[in-house]
RNA sequence: GCGGGUGUGGCGGAAUUGGCAGACGCGCUAGAUUUAGGAUCUAGUGGUUAAUACCGUGGGGGUUCAAGUCCCUUCACCCGCACCA
């Protein structure tokens, strides 16, 4: 053994050990019990950042603490390889995006392979390579099939500067995700999934769903944004249907006007000729706002009058139609039934144009006028002005209602959502191509599944803001039908990559099937996924495309399981001074020189130690030297004692006084571990355990002559402690393992068990409170009775002298913990 | 505005079930070793105080023999959603 901690040395000498081994590949098992553990896979960018080594980190930790528990581990890594970035370093450097993006996965998987991590590299997947994308091209056609996918004309969120459509997911604050650039409205034919097919079981089996944080699951309840109601049929004086979506059904008989979405269809039919001007002046003006003032809550609301009028299908009642901007098109119809008095916005937009506000439920108890008013009262009360239904509670009168209406066939009751279709058409190149073609006879169809998949054109240009290339390349876009064999076109839209990352997790159980996207048996043996591990950022957009794809595929048969992901783990960023680590605030702290400095071990180690998992941590370079000394403290301490162990064999046994406390302290330890790493993931505290038995082992080769010292125990609380290293410090676990005369690694080794009696020490300390406040401790024997121990605690001199002229209320025992004495 | 979260030494954080607040690490102080620096080791390190003692988990109040932990109230910060009819 060396004296000095060659980390570098080590490090490199293992990593190809292990790699040659295969010692991290992964088969089926059934005699085994499964443990499959995921982390998002990154897109390549090229390097790695903290924020993947902490991700990578937590998740090898796990993969190799289960190993150890016995599980059959499976534990995949692969790239998310499509995406705009690829794309514009061709414009912008001339490299074709496939040249780009290889070579970025080649830097980064030699950058994941120098920080130890337990991967099956065998099971590897690129969502840009064509064995991969013809499968996604297949999933594509049999949700086709399912009835699941359809392209269709609609206003769609372009972003200009990445001359492409977004995913209503994808707007953020009315600007682009990637590129924050302000959206623009376009009407475009484009392809969507039928998510909301499934808003309902998204919704209710989140509640299945007790591994993952509270804080994701309301993210996507609100998502989906489900809200019951009625759907109710106004029409115009003309007799047009409008169609509006309400959830308060109660509130009908004090509509006083009707508001539509500026932009909707009706818009034009509905306006009179005398206002035609007025109105489409507003539309323009609307239009003309940008998303983000318009979607901003304290926009003040504006609308204008159509001169036309609708009829209140309960009522007849003539109330006029307004346009206004804080009617959205895409929620409900785009037509909303306006109550001034039980909705604070029409109460708004009422005021200000002068609109009768008139009272249907009165809160209990009170008398709300309308006219008088300050705001409006959205509770629940008793129903007045409101016809046979006068009198009821409005709870009541809003199922009534709702039937009544049904009855009448003016309405019905209904179930409204957010959540609306997903859109995944990209005017893109560095994307899977959508397997149709546009035939002037049949249509837009599927193309054969013989002929997957559907290539990448190699023959085009990349130019800036331009078309899609796609669209420039002959070769691609000529093709001819697959049912008439006439001349045909070819789609040209690629799919958003969140397609790609929605069924990766699958492809990992079957990665080289060339058939399908993977063998049921496959799957079934693995699925699903035990732990996931990830960033927050993806709680709403790929967490639900994953759960949506995976109830599909479920429904198809395709899996047994119709939930992805059984338990999430959302970790926390890395920060650098108090912020997020970023170029333009150039406070990056790069792996790369880390690892170079103190080597991958303790990159994981102060990444695992410096926080719990789910919090952000901030990155401190004296904490990253200080696990560093840590290792090296570790280091010496088998270097100090490889002489006086030679040959010893390892025995659990203690007999002196001092040798059941280290063993205590050993079992403790690893009773402490087993429950931090392999139960509530608290990697910080079963690290800093693990420096607690260091520094107990150091006392106790100190303090106890060495003729005196038990080496077989010693021995044996080494080994334990290398074997718990060895999931956060691979390297110098393995290393010290081999050094202490195995030739098997260590990472194959059992996890240690502990023995629960070995913590009973013969004596305890009990500490005495008197009113509460800790005054003395005692040292007692485990054996003496309550009795004994109270007359013990009664002759202490601190406690004499707390009671002195005051009188005892309680005497207060809580086994083997406390003595709390009460005096008044 | 609504929903979720966090608040503990100079700093990161610990306290899993109401039972010794501040584990572990960083930093700091003193000492040992060293020509010196570094590295390493030892001791100390919440505040006030000469001591005894008192105070102390964002603030205020409560329950309890006992509260960081439970209840009420209030403040600050962070994240998500945000005209959703």
């Amino acid at each position: 053994m060396e004296e000095r901690y060659n980390f570098d040395t080590i490090e490199t000498k293992w990593q190809k050990v292990w790699e040659e081994n295969g010692q991290y590949s992964s088969h089926e098992d059934a005699t085994k019990e499964k443990y499959y553990v995921l982390e998002m896979f990154p897109y390549p960018s090229g390097n790695l950042h903290m924020g993947h080594v902490r991700n990578y980190s937590i998740g090898d930790v796990v993969a190799r603490y289960k190993k150890m528990a016995g599980y059959n581990v499976l534990h995949p890594m692969g790239w998310d390889s499509f995406g705009l970035p690829a794309e514009n370093a061709a414009i912008q450097r001339g490299v074709h995006p496939a040249k780009w993006t290889l070579a970025n996965i080649d830097n980064m998987k030699k950058q994941l392979k120098s920080l130890g991590l337990a991967y099956d590299w065998d099971r590897e997947v690129a969502t840009c390579l064509p064995d991969y994308y013809k499968e996604t091209q297949r999933i594509f056609i049999e949700f086709y099939r399912q009835g699941l996918v359809y392209k269709k004309k609609a206003a769609v969120n372009w972003c200009p500067s990445c001359a492409t459509v977004l995913a209503n997911e994808q707007v953020v604050e009315g600007r682009c995700e990637r590129c924050e650039t302000p959206v623009e409205r376009k009407a475009l034919s484009q392809w969507f999934f039928s998510i909301t097919d499934y808003a309902d079981r998204l919704l209710d089996d989140l509640d299945t769903l007790s591994g993952w944080p509270d804080k994701v699951k309301t993210m996507q309840k609100n998502w989906i944004g489900r809200s019951e109601g009625a759907e109710v049929i106004f029409h115009s004086e003309q007799g047009i249907a409008m169609p509006v979506f309400t959830t308060r059904p109660d509130t009908l008989y004090g509509v006083t006007y009707m508001v539509l979405a500026p932009e909707h269809p009706l818009v034009e039919e509905l306006t009179s000729e005398e206002h035609k001007d007025v109105v489409e002046a507003f539309v323009r003006q609307v239009s003309l706002q940008s998303t983000i003032d318009r979607v901003a809550a304290d926009t003040e609301k504006m609308g204008v009058f159509t001169g036309s009028y609708a009829l209140n299908p309960l009522t007849n009642e003539r109330v006029p139609i307004y346009l206004a901007n804080y009617v959205l098109m895409d929620y409900g119809t785009g037509i909303v039934m306006a109550v001034p008095a039980h909705d604070q916005r029409d109460f708004e937009f009422a005021r200000k144009y002068d609109i009768e506000v008139r009272v249907v439920i009165q809160p209990e108890g009170e008398s709300i006028d309308g006219e008088t008013m300050t705001e409006s009262f959205p509770a629940v009360g008793v129903m007045v002005n409101s016809g046979i239904f006068d009198g009821l509670p409005s709870q009541e009168a809003l199922s009534q209602i709702t039937a009544h209406l049904e009855e009448q066939g003016l309405g019905k009751a209904m179930v409204n959502f957010r959540l609306r279709d997903w859109l995944i058409s990209r005017q893109r190149y560095w994307g899977c191509p959508i397997p149709f073609v546009n035939c002037p006879k049949c249509g837009t169809v599927p193309v054969k599944e013989e002929d997957l998949p559907i290539l990448l054109p190699t023959d085009v240009e990349f130019k800036v803001g331009g078309d899609s290339p796609l669209a420039g390349s002959e070769s691609f876009r000529e093709t001819v039908c697959p049912i008439c064999g006439g001349k045909a076109t070819r789609e040209i839209d690629t799919m958003d990559t969140f397609v790609d990352s929605s069924w990766y997790f699958l492809r990992y159980t079957d990665p080289h099937n060339t058939q399908k996207p993977w063998d049921r048996s496959k799957s079934d043996y693995w699925m699903n996924v035990d732990q996931y591990i990830g960033g927050v950022e993806h709680a709403i957009l790929h967490l639900m495309y994953a759960r949506f794809f995976t109830k599909v595929f479920y429904d198809m048969g395709w899996t047994a399981v119709s939930e992805p992901f059984k338990n999430l783990l959302t970790q926390g960023m890395v920060l650098k001074d108090g912020t997020k680590m970023s170029k333009s605030k150039g406070n990056v702290v790069s792996p790369e020189e880390i690892i170079e400095k103190y080597g991958a071990d303790t990159a994981r180690l102060f990444i695992l130690f410096a926080a719990p998992p789910e919090r952000d941590l901030e990155w401190n370079e004296k904490g990253v030297e200080g696990c560093y000394r840590f290792l090296n403290r570790v280091w010496r301490l088998f270097y100090g004692l490889q002489d006086t162990l030679k040959n010893r064999e390892a025995h659990d046994q203690a007999s002196s006084l001092a040798d059941k406390k280290l063993r205590a302290l050993l079992h403790g330890t690893m009773k402490k571990v087993t429950s931090d790493a392999g139960g509530r993931f608290n990697f910080n505290t079963a690290i800093s355990s693990l420096m607690e038995l260091v520094n107990g082992l150091y006392h106790y080769t100190e303090e106890v002559a060495i003729e005196e010292q038990n080496h077989s125990l010693l021995v044996y609380a080494l080994s334990q402690l290398v074997c718990m290293l060895a999931p956060f410090t691979p390297h110098i676990a393995e290393e010290i393992w081999h050094q202490m005369g195995h030739d098997t690694s260590v990472h194959s080794m059992s996890w240690p068990e502990f023995d629960e009696q070995a913590l009973e020490l013969d004596e305890i300390e009990i500490p005495i409170q008197i009113n509460g406040k800790l005054r003395d401790k005692i040292l007692v024997s485990k054996d003496l009775s309550e009795e004994e121990i109270k007359a013990l605690v009664m002759s202490r001199k601190h406690v004499k002298e707390h009671m002195e002229g005051k009188q005892l209320r309680k005497y207060i025992v809580v086994p083997g913990r406390l003595v709390n004495i009460v005096v008044q």
